[in-house]
RNA sequence: GGUGCGGUAGUUCAGCUGGUUAGAAUACCGGCCUGUCACGCCGGGGGUCGCGGGUUCGAGUCCCGUCCGCACCGCCA
């Protein structure tokens, strides 16, 4: 046995008792005759002694240690002479009989402590070593408790965990496919999935009524700090469900995590908000809601009066932040600035502050007597001491911009506490997205989502401006401005899927190669179904009060989808890509 | 594909309008120290200033190119 203890468990009750415990060497503090060494594992850090009055050998090794070596060590559990308070073991340390090197070890190349002075690069080459730090032990235990208790939860309401291959087929509709080639059929590739879509939509048809997995994803699309090439999603799918059934299971699913993991209580019902909502008054499909600061239309207040940037525009739009008649003029210049940077896009910005005095002070006070900038803050809801902000442009884009500015004033005013937790359901997404550049309709789901039945009428009409009405029972799962998790319920007719098809303009032959499986499947007594997928990544990240993933991810790669500590991706040798791409086994029989 | 910030000792950083031998902290090594826990004190070693080119009497510093990292936009059905 290697020990009786771990490093995080010894109290004063232990005082006295015969101990053995094993570890790596967070600090050696010599002090003339005597040494003192934290030992370090995954549960804590216990104080070792070595006192003068031991003998020599054991003197000598306790002097030679090095950081991060690996120790066996024997000895006495006694009270600390000098307490310390900071630690769970801080009222006893173990006065040691016996010392046993299990391994050396290299100095790290930064310090494994709390706050570590390596930087981000060099931690993720020698991520190992990371790892061992405790900021990141709790993220990856965290991760293990939030999987853990969606497995109870599900399994304790009938689902089935069923894994689905990851070798499947290409089907270049969304986000690019990572491909994998076959030897044994030169020439062709699997991909890998950007989710189990399909086949679990199959395992519906063979009668698997409630089914989830826990499973990775692959996407081979640029990466940002929440996004990953290879993710995990909580893929879930239901039969015979209609939208409510499928919100109520996974509003019970979010809320159980919340409350095992966090203890955190949401009360009541999670709120829901029409896409369209989401979009004009929070200028984005995933809404944080942790404040307000609500997008108003002004269009019709503001137009007619002179001000030709605003006569000119299909929308103006404002909000409101609360006490900021107080910016200054260089404030205001560098908020403008703000807006004015290629990622928010805006040409300017016009503020309205309501000074406490009662006055009215405006970028456009030429244009506008203060009765109508007043109308502007009735609409808004504006008091003495607010500051209104306005842009204007194409409905869409404007409002989008708004609501960049309204996360960033929410960021700037210290609204956005990441622990203050408001989820919300998103709903009634319109089901197509019509691309200009390639003029075409997209899925905004995907092709597999179902009209809502009270729009069929549309979804089989011919006009462009019908299509684009048709709303679909989708939904997305929203936590303080992160889409966590989104789904639907799906088509379950062979004839409605190929209209999908046909209007994303996928031709018939198109179709039945690249999705004839699951055409066909659905002629053989398709249950009604729907389901979704968390990002389970994001769910960790969130719950930890984090905003980058990576932290919950033990092996991640950077920003170029690199494993910089095994240095992947990499070249691969002759023989092996000619083994794939040139010679057939036949041909290679030939030489 | 694009924008911004960054790359100087093992590590984290400072280094001004170009000008002596490129600094600090920490880590590391040696010595001293019997109650430390951010131990303390004394001493020491350690640099391809990311890489390539240019301007200049002179470049860590200015210019061009390039590579790498992070954040973001595009992209992510």
């Amino acid at each position: 046995m290697y020990r009786t203890h771990t490093c995080g468990e010894l109290r004063i009750e232990n005082a006295g008792q015969t101990v053995t415990l094993a570890g790596w060497v967070q600090k050696s503090r010599k002090l003339g005759g005597m040494t003192f060494v934290d030992l370090r594992d995954r549960y804590g850090i216990t104080q070792l002694v070595v006192d003068a009055s031991a003998d020599h050998e054991l003197l000598e090794t306790a002097a030679s240690l090095g950081r991060e070596w690996v120790l066996q060590v024997t000895g006495t559990v006694i009270e600390r002479q000098s307490k310390n308070s900071k630690m769970p073991t801080g009222d006893i340390e173990i006065s040691l009989s016996a010392i046993k090197v299990l391994n050396k070890a290299n100095t790290p190349p930064f310090t494994i402590e709390d706050e570590s002075d390596g930087g981000e690069e060099l931690r993720a080459k020698y991520r190992y070593l990371d790892l061992r730090r405790n900021p990141l032990q709790k993220a990856i235990k965290l991760r293990h408790q939030i999987a853990h208790e969606v497995r109870n939860y599900l399994d304790a309401k009938n689902f089935l965990e069923i894994e689905t291959p990851y070798l499947i087929k290409s089907t270049p509709e969304g986000a690019r496919d990572f491909v994998v080639p076959s030897r044994m059929n030169p020439g062709q590739f699997y991909a890998l999935p950007q989710s189990p879509q399909t086949f679990k939509q199959l395992l519906m048809v063979a009668g698997y009524d409630r089914y989830f997995q826990i499973v990775r994803c692959f996407r081979d699309e640029d990466l940002r700090a929440d996004r990953q090439p290879e993710f995990t999603q909580i893929d879930c799918e239901m039969s015979f469900v209609d939208q409510e059934d499928v919100l109520d299971t996974f509003e019970g699913m979010m809320k159980t995590l919340f409350k095992n993991v966090l203890n955190v209580e949401i009360a009541g019902r999670i709120p829901r908000m029409s896409w369209y909502d989401a979009m004009d008054f929070y200028g984005s499909d995933k809404p944080d809601i942790r404040f307000g600061m609500k997008i108003h239309e002004i269009t019709d207040l503001v137009q007619g009066h002179g001000f030709s940037v605003f006569d000119s525009v299909g929308y103006v739009g404002a909000i409101n932040v609360e006490g900021a008649a107080e910016y200054t003029r260089k404030q205001i210049d560098e908020l403008t600035e703000w807006v004015k940077r290629p990622q928010v896009g805006a040409k300017g910005l016009v503020y309205i502050k309501l000074n406490a005095d009662g006055s009215i002070k405006s970028s456009v006070d030429k244009f506008y007597t203060p009765e109508q900038l007043q109308a502007i803050a009735d609409r808004l809801g504006a008091n003495k001491g607010d500051m209104m902000l306005v842009l204007c442009g194409e409905k869409r884009k404007a409002q989008n911009m708004l609501g960049v500015l309204r996360i960033e004033m929410g960021n700037r005013l210290g609204l956005r506490d990441p622990f203050n937790f408001a989820p919300l359901w998103v709903v009634d997404f319109p089901l197509f997205e019509w691309d200009d550049e390639t003029q075409r309709f997209y899925a905004m789901h995907h092709p597999f989502t179902a009209p809502k039945p009270e729009h069929l009428e549309l979804y089989y009409s011919n006009k462009k401006e019908d299509l684009e009405k048709v709303c679909a029972n989708a939904y997305d799962f929203v936590l303080n401005g992160t889409e966590l998790g989104g789904g639907s319920i799906r088509i379950h007719e062979a004839e409605m899927q190929q209209r999908m098809f046909e209007i994303l303009g996928i031709s018939k032959e198109d179709a039945e190669y690249k999705f004839g499986f699951i055409i066909n499947a659905f002629k053989f007594g398709a249950p009604p179904h729907g389901g979704l997928a968390f990002g389970f990544d994001r769910v960790c990240s969130l719950f930890g009060g984090q905003e980058t993933i990576r932290d919950y991810i033990a092996f991640p790669k950077n920003n170029q989808g690199r494993d910089v500590m095994i240095d992947s991706p990499s070249y691969i040798d002759q023989l092996q890509m000619d083994e794939l791409f040139l010679e057939s086994k036949a041909e290679r029989k030939e030489e």
